[in-house]
DNA sequence: TCCATATGTGAGCGTCTGTACAGATACTAA
DNA sequence: TTAGTATCTGTACAGACGCTCACATATGGA
């Protein structure tokens, strides 16, 4: 039992039991924590990220964004795939054409903190 | 030459060539979405999303993260190295012990509108 | 119906990532 | 100096990830 070894080792040498506790009273739940690591994942690859900020602009349909990414169609519709999946963008047919959009106004805030971080 | 080959199929498929040339130019510099990339990607792990949330109401010292992740004092140490790097966290030395504390007053903000997120 | 276009999906493969383990380093006290 | 505690680092490996390829699906026109 390597996990449970580990968490006693740690417990005997632990230098401040109160604050370990309050860390626990204070955490997120384990679906919210998980959830925001899968958003924060989402948004942690150069090209989903470049596709979130091209979409805060306007709609795009797939092909487009592939030739924006310069990459594969296939590969594009996998990752849109993802962030579909994760309810960051939605998208609305036009004939055989699909257009993708932002589907979540946190994005664009998430966008610009983030933003603002990597200026300093 | 797969890529330019790709590329190429793509630029004689898409749709709306002037919506790509847009794109492109309010695209943000390689290095701003690089940078943005990794701070996501920073976060996009569930271990270390909770410790930037613990570390949001007070410093903690590393086998005390170690506890509260129930995780190895190791693994808690090469994840802090990282988000030192990301200049996430930053430490303060008393005696042998390390305390740690966030270093950027962005991180608050994206954890409060990624939480708002997971909870629509 | 048949074909072309636009997109989606499953499998495979090379690469990256998170963790454990072993050992190194930094600091303190005796 | 020596021993002990707290933390860091190099390495290795299982699992996750991103892309490509081949094929499937969906729509529209001939």
């Amino acid at each position: 039992m390597q996990t449970a070894n580990t968490y006693d080792r740690c417990t005997t040498r632990c230098i401040n039991q109160k604050r370990i506790h309050t860390a626990n009273e204070e955490a997120l739940s384990d679906a919210d924590n998980h959830n925001m690591a899968q958003l924060f994942k989402a948004m942690g690859d150069a090209n989903r990220l470049k596709v979130l900020h091209a979409l805060e602009q306007d709609e795009m349909c797939v092909c487009d964004i592939a030739a924006f990414l310069r990459l594969s169609e296939s590969a594009v519709s996998h990752q849109l795939r993802l962030l579909r999946q994760l309810k960051l963008v939605s998208n609305r047919r036009v004939g055989p054409i699909l257009y993708y959009r932002l589907n979540d106004h946190h994005v664009t805030k998430l966008l610009q903190i983030a933003l603002e971080h990597s200026k300093e």
